[in-house]
Order: C-alpha cells, then sequence, then structure tokens
RNA sequence: GCCCCCAUCGUCUAGCGGCCUAGGACGCCGGCCUUUCACGCCGGUAGCACGGGUUCGAAUCCCGUUGGGGGUACCA
C-alpha cells in the first residue's frame, strides 16, 4: 500500500513556524516514499476561522516548496459524513447522547496504546480517556471525532503531527477501532521552542513563513534548517539540499526530544546557500527579492552591485542596509572618519578627480598611489575614504563601490566629508 | 490534582553496552588571509541533570528524584 500522508492546519491564522516543520516531515516522508502529500483544512471550528488564512498557509507552503498532491479539502464539507458515522456508532450503542450530543463512550478498563514512529509505545489507561463528543448539539463534529473519520475516508497510512495531539491520540484510535477500522501509523513530532525554552513566538523573532520570506531568507535554506530540528542524516552532515533531503529522510532519525529554534544557525545556513549560487541566479533572485519588499533602486544598479555583495551578507534583507549607499545620499560620522581625514580625503579626490578610465583596476592603483604619497598604511587611509563614501566602517569592497558610484557622486562625497573634519 | 512525553557542549545534534579521556555544526574566543566587513583556513572554549541499580564494562538498559513540555473543552 502506498504512503499517503496528510497536514492539517486550522485556518486561525498564517502558518507557524512549527507548523511549517510538521507540513515539511509529511512532505519529506510523501515524497521519500513516492507517495502522496494530501493538504486538509479542519475548520469546524466557524468561531475561530480567520478569512484569508487558507490562502496565506497555501501560499506559505508553495514558497518553501512544499507541493501537495490532489485538491485541499475541507474538513466542514465532510460534515454529512460525519454525521453519518456518528449516527451508526450510536446505533451499534458505540456511542450515546447528551443533551443534544452525541457522546462516544470510551472504555473504563484496559489500555489503549501504539507504537509512536518518533516516541516509541505510548499506552494510557482506558480509565483517564473521557467520553468525547462526537457531535455537537448543532450538528457539527469536533476534531477529535472528524480528524479520525476523514484520515480512513483519505486512506491516510501515516499521521505526521506536533506532539500536542499525543493525547489525542488515544481518544482517535478508541473511534477508528468503534469504526472497524486499523489505525494509521502515528508519529508524533517535538515542539519547537524559543531560546527561552517557552513556545516559539514573536519576541523571539520571525515566526510566520512569510516573515522569514519578507527577511530575506531562501525557501531552500529554510526547508534545510527545519529538517535539521529534530532530524538528522548522520553525526556530520548540516548542509543538506531538498533532494537529499528526500533521498535520505526517515521518520526513524527523528528525535523525540523537543527542539530551540536558533536564529544565528538558519542565518549562517542561509548565508552558504545564498553564496552557493551562480552570480546570475543571485542577481536574479536579488532583483526579485527586491521588488518585492518594495526598494526603490534601479535594477542595473542592483545586478552590479550583487557581486559585490554575495560573499558578505547573509540574508537579502541585509542588502539595503550594506549597499544602500548606492542608491542614496549618505551621512558619514565625523567621529567615524578617523583622524587622517583632513589629509586623505583631499588626496583621494585630487587622485580621482581626472582618473581615466574611471574602473576598478585603475581606482585601485590611483588610491594606492595616495597610500604611497601620503605615506600610510592602506587600512588607516582607506577608512576615511570609505566612510565619506559609504556612510559605514563596513561596506563591499572599495575599488569596486567607487567605480559603481561613479565619478561625479565620488569626488562630491569627499568633498562633503572634507567638509566636515 | 490526574494522564502522557522529554532530558548529551549556550543552541541543533551524533551516539542505539566496549570504537567515547563523547564526534560534527552554529555561536563565542584567539590566529592567518585582507583596503573595512564578510568569506575561507587553522586553533581553542564548552556537555552525558542527579541518585540508585543491572553488567566484566553504561552517555547508552532499569528504577527513582529533579527539571521542562503537552493534555485534561460541545478548540484544533
Amino acid at each position: 500500500m502506498s504512503v499517503r500522508v496528510r497536514f492539517a492546519p486550522s485556518p486561525t491564522g498564517f502558518l507557524h513556524i512549527g507548523g511549517v516543520r510538521t507540513a515539511l516531515f509529511n512532505w519529506l516522508v510523501a515524497r521519500h516514499e513516492q507517495g502522496a502529500f494530501l493538504l486538509r483544512i479542519e475548520n469546524t471550528d466557524t468561531s475561530r476561522e480567520v478569512a484569508e488564512a487558507t490562502d496565506q498557509i497555501l501560499r506559505s507552503l508553495a514558497w518553501l516548496g512544499l507541493d501537495w498532491d490532489e485538491e485541499p479539502t475541507y474538513q466542514l464539507d465532510n460534515m454529512a459524513r460525519h454525521q453519518e458515522v456518528a449516527r451508526e456508532l450510536l446505533a451499534r450503542g458505540a456511542a450515546y447522547e447528551d443533551e443534544g450530543a452525541i457522546r462516544f463512550r470510551a472504555p473504563d478498563e484496559g489500555t489503549t496504546a501504539w507504537d509512536d514512529a518518533v516516541k516509541g509505545r505510548i499506552e494510557v489507561p482506558n480509565e483517564t480517556i473521557e467520553d468525547l463528543v462526537l457531535l455537537r448539539s448543532d450538528g457539527r463534529p469536533t476534531y477529535n471525532f472528524a480528524a479520525p473519520v476523514d484520515d480512513a475516508d483519505m486512506a491516510v497510512t501515516h499521521v505526521i503531527r506536533g506532539e500536542d495531539h499525543v493525547s489525542n491520540t488515544p481518544k482517535q484510535i478508541l473511534v477508528l477501532r468503534a469504526m472497524g477500522v486499523e489505525p494509521p501509523v502515528y508519529a508524533h513530532l517535538p515542539n519547537v521552542f524559543g531560546t527561552d525554552g517557552k513556545k516559539l513566538s514573536k519576541r523571539h523573532g520571525a515566526v510566520s513563513v512569510e516573515e522569514f520570506r519578507s527577511e530575506g531568507y531562501l525557501p531552500e535554506a529554510l526547508m534545510n534548517y527545519l529538517a535539521l530540528l529534530g532530524w538528522s542524516l548522520d553525526a556530520e552532515t548540516t548542509v543538506i539540499p531538498k533532494d537529499e533531503l528526500v533521498r535520505h529522510f526517515s521518520l526513524e532519525r527523528v528525535g523525540a526530544s523537543p527542539a530551540t529554534f536558533d536564529y544565528d544557525k538558519l542565518r549562517w545556513l542561509n548565508g552558504v546557500y545564498l553564496r552557493e549560487l551562480a552570480p546570475d541566479a543571485y542577481a536574479d533572485r536579488l532583483v526579485a527579492y527586491l521588488a518585492e519588499s518594495g526598494f526603490a533602486g534601479d535594477e542595473a544598479t542592483i545586478r552590479a552591485a550583487a557581486p559585490l555583495c554575495q560573499e558578505k551578507i547573509a540574508t537579502l534583507g541585509e542588502f539595503a542596509g550594506f549597499a544602500g549607499f548606492l542608491f542614496g545620499p549618505v551621512a558619514p560620522d565625523p567621529a567615524q572618519l578617523g583622524d587622517a581625514a583632513a589629509q586623505v580625503l583631499p588626496a583621494a579626490r585630487a587622485a580621482l578627480a581626472d582618473l581615466e578610465p574611471f574602473a576598478t583596476e585603475t581606482i585601485e592603483g590611483a588610491l594606492k598611489g595616495v597610500c604611497e604619497t601620503l605615506g600610510l598604511k592602506p587600512r588607516n587611509a582607506f577608512q576615511p575614504i570609505r566612510v565619506a563614501l559609504t556612510g559605514s566602517r563596513v561596506s563591499p569592497g572599495l575599488y569596486e563601490s567607487i567605480e559603481l558610484l561613479g565619478r561625479e557622486e565620488s569626488l562630491a562625497r569627499l568633498d562633503a566629508a572634507a567638509a566636515l573634519v
């Protein structure tokens, strides 16, 4: 029987990073097994439903590269089927009416157990399982009833979800057994926490897929990072691209203990993926990202600046701060110009004023000449120039930056800074 | 309260009884490279929560303690 998994978000908000990780692991199992990855929107709680949430979730999954099979289904659409199953259970005495609702008759003795693919065998005393409501008094199914019924109808073979569902599992198994259906394999993924050990929330940083996207993270880097949150390939491999993930992923190597989201490591990984991009692909990504984020700058300059930044920034979002001097005026801090500024700035201006051609190589020669003439080390001489031109002590290569800035603008900035000292 | 789960460097993890005086990665700290920063390279820092067992031998198995998490809804 081919593997069928499902990701079943409730449309109550954006896709949280923990939810994406759950979706990813489902997707990886499906792709690895060449099975099906299904989407089911659990919208039985109409009061909490947020308009647009479903679209946003689908968009986030698509951006990450988690493509799904078959049309997404909506749990509420199956209400007639849920009611039908509830009536059967009622007729058979497996359920009973209670104040207009229909409750499941949970056993009082024995235990309900399953072999969790992540956590191992879990046994729960039946006496601790309440008679759960199947159908609310208004006829709508509850989650713990709709979920197992739908899983059975969709022929789901592996239920891979967050560990907050562990305690729901025995209830769902009981329902399935009462229906005469063999339960699927269950795999409960451990939680993802913030650095303080609490649930990952806004104050830790980005939490929704859209936020990571707008901060300039690459979907392939985020996927790689998320896969490592609970799963490992071996003792040493960290950079694992999508196809390798699909080739090697298995639930067997998913750990049972919770993980803390490490923004530093994600950022580092993102830098790795950014640097591995071919130069033109990098420029394409950068241009697309900046257009999306509303960055005002002409594409030609962005493309010209791209190679100067690829080795240096770890997220696309850092481009504006790093190369922004190419697109607008700068305000150098006099304190950062340094002691040599009064000497260096005019000398650099003179060296660049009539330079022909005005290109990286000639600029390098001219500026090194300035160093020699003044008897200064490049380290000391270039800092005032850098600050004057870029407004920062950190920037792309100086010579390249000057060429991109152009003679006119460079001279003007040199003059402006010289006037400050 | 009751039920369930978890526990290796600050963080992600390898480890499924001897290969471990515990390996890799991020971070951090040095050094090299270098026009700054970054990249890269080299080196360093840091961990098996605690207590009992079992065993010739335990990070690995068992029990307990402590700590953390989840659940306990006509929410999902």
